[in-house]
DNA sequence: TTTATTGCGTAACGGTATAACGTGTGCAAT
DNA sequence: ATTGCACACGTTATACCGTTACGCAATAAA
């Protein structure tokens, strides 16, 4: 109930790969990062990871961190609300806090059909630092 | 009144000529565009134009858009208050709209506070489609 | 069976960004 | 004046990010 293992979506040999990667990992990866990770499970170029990352990112299982060139695992049961995610990225630690908040989802489409914009998508990305890296 | 021109900073060769490509140009462009743009003035390598686009974002002069690896030039008068630039970038036609607006940084503030989190700076990018190319 | 779709593998490439080196210039403090 | 420092600059090399183009294999649809 936590994770989106029960969406119904079934991922192939190498989706599960590199979703697995990504789960176990304690924040983003970058392509290249997940590629040398599964070099002993037979991955040998980018694409690989990119064709799947591409589909993960489509089922709404992984983000893409646009300011960081990284991938992470979604930690909500339900992305299916889209463009309204919003990422905490501490630049101390690296690790990205993933949250949502609606009144920010509303007043960006707000802002956006203001400007006669018809909005597709939003990334609303925060850099500064977590709490853990500020008490230490 | 409208431009960065007098805002007290005085620019190098290199930053000049990198802010007049930006400033020329009609929508964001890359760092090897620019380069391209640059080479009857002398420029012979990417490091020349990032030296000069590190610091002409330092004075506020210049955005990066983190999600098209692209810059553009602030079309503000002041862009001193950081962290509140919004930019609604076309798919169709590329070119990025800016725009501020103060409830977002507030709500965004106070997201970012009750997740114990120290904000620095905010990334907001919208993608969707501009007025005058939905209208084509 | 034929066709279309989808995933996969490989190689080569192009776009983005930085590291590491050294040079020159201006300027302040001896 | 010369030493020391800060800063911009130029060059080469390299690392990192992502895509294009090709072909093969398995499966699903007509």
């Amino acid at each position: 109930m936590t994770s989106h293992a029960q969406t119904g979506v079934d991922l192939t040999k190498n989706q599960t790969l590199v979703m697995g990667a990504l789960s176990s990992a304690d924040g983003p990866l970058s392509a290249y990062t997940i590629l040398d990770q599964l070099r002993d499970d037979g991955f040998r170029a980018p694409l690989q990871v990119y064709r799947a990352l591409d589909k993960l990112v489509e089922f709404g299982l992984v983000h893409r961190l646009e300011s960081l060139n990284a991938f992470v695992a979604c930690r909500h049961t339900e992305c299916g609300d889209r463009g309204q995610t919003i990422f905490l990225i501490c630049e101390t630690c690296g690790k990205a806090i993933e949250v949502t908040d609606k009144a920010i989802a509303r007043r960006l489409k707000t802002v956006a059909t203001g400007a006669l914009f018809a909005l597709q998508t939003a990334t609303v990305e925060l850099r500064g630092t977590c709490d853990a890296c500020r008490a230490a």
